[in-house]
DNA sequence: CATTTCGCGATTGTATACGATTATGGAATC
DNA sequence: GATTCCATAATCGTATACAATCGCGAAATG
């Protein structure tokens, strides 16, 4: 694995995690000697991830985590609503034991205390998703899910939001446990559609976090 | 604007136009001295591109265009199919006679010697989807144009597959200036479809075009 | 004559270095 | 005392330079 793949996997780990919080400047010294390697492949990776739009490059500015409105939110959530149910429909005829151990995992790892909840959401959607065998499909979810990792953080941390995403998430893998794509993409579509009314109650409440 | 960025949209449009075919070696030195400017930009510029799997980086071998396998091009078109009626769904409500002028134009475009289907095709849908506002999703689907730009230009040239092709672009340019949303997806669905179909046979057919 | 091995050339990947731009703190002025 | 201006420090963006790797060809060997 080249120097620029590890720095990206590192970066995009913090993100999933929702660690990197918007409007946080990332320093390219700091990550090069935190990583132990120089600027060049750094700088690489942080490109790579802003061609998702992940990261932002301003000019002789630095690169910065975008703050997202709450159009880019709904954007966000409708490109999620778009691609993955099709990906979840071809996966489920593909699926084995260990996909779905994989997804029973996640869900469990979810639960532990101090785990990232938008880290452990991503982790399950890959773990179903990746039967489909669709990588690019599958990079543009993941990206998806990084942008607003730290909303999604956000608003499970306040409260036990993440419990009733954990019994939609059960109610899904029962259906792909059963083979029955169509159900278990009707119930991914649900998911997603309060997942994405929650997440606008962030940029709407009175609470100014996410614009912050 | 940025160096990278020029250098980006530089290969890109060379991408769109499906000038890169697949296989070819993009050197740094060469690109660099092109363009004026130092590799670093250049590679920091292909970092970007190859985000989205339309460059690859090898070890210590430089950068590739990667050729698609027929899997790969029906994954395009199935993400294509998600998301490019989605964005057009979204866009028709928000048309403006400006959307419609440039689509046309595009539509112009193509007929012209010399001129690229490829670039012009995604002209065409880049401009009736921009109305939507989603950047994330134009950029997603742009790459995906990208991604089988070379592959589209091949099965065009080789016959009239053209006309049929811009007699379906004509049919959803007025179901858009109708505004009538459902009728003009419906249409898009089909076109995509019967493009994924001719594309597919590019890869299955006798001739090796596809895979060398 | 085929095959393997060695060495050279070419290209990449990374580090170091430097000019340019921006932010910040303090001094001067109103 | 507040504000503006300037100088300094810090950071970025790019160029230059160098080490590492890979591929190809020639030579040697069976």
């Amino acid at each position: 694995m080249s120097t620029v793949d590890e720095v990206q996997q590192a970066v995009m780990e913090r993100m999933l995690r929702g660690e990197l919080t918007p409007g946080t400047w990332l320093r390219q010294d700091d990550l090069a000697a935190q990583l132990g390697v120089s600027k060049i492949p750094v700088r690489e990776a942080l490109h790579r991830l802003a061609a998702s739009d992940l990261l932002r490059f301003e000019n002789n500015r630095g690169v910065v985590v975008p703050m997202l409105t709450a159009e880019d939110a709904a954007e966000t959530y409708g490109l999620r609503l778009a691609i993955e149910p099709e990906l979840l429909r071809r996966a489920v005829p593909n699926l084995t034991i260990v996909h779905l151990a994989e997804a029973e995992m996640a869900l469990a790892a979810s639960e532990l205390k101090g785990a990232s909840v938008p880290e452990a959401n991503w982790a399950f959607h890959a773990a179903l998703y990746g039967a489909a065998g669709w990588k690019r499909g599958m990079a543009m979810v993941q990206s998806l899910h990084a942008a607003v990792a730290p909303y999604v953080a956000l608003y499970t941390q306040g409260l036990g939001g993440a419990a009733t995403s954990d019994d939609e998430h059960q109610r899904i893998l029962q259906a792909c446990r059963d083979g029955d794509a169509e159900r278990a993409c009707s119930l991914l579509e649900v998911h997603l559609r309060e997942a994405a009314a929650a997440l606008d109650h962030v940029f709407t409440e009175d609470t100014d976090a996410g614009t912050r």
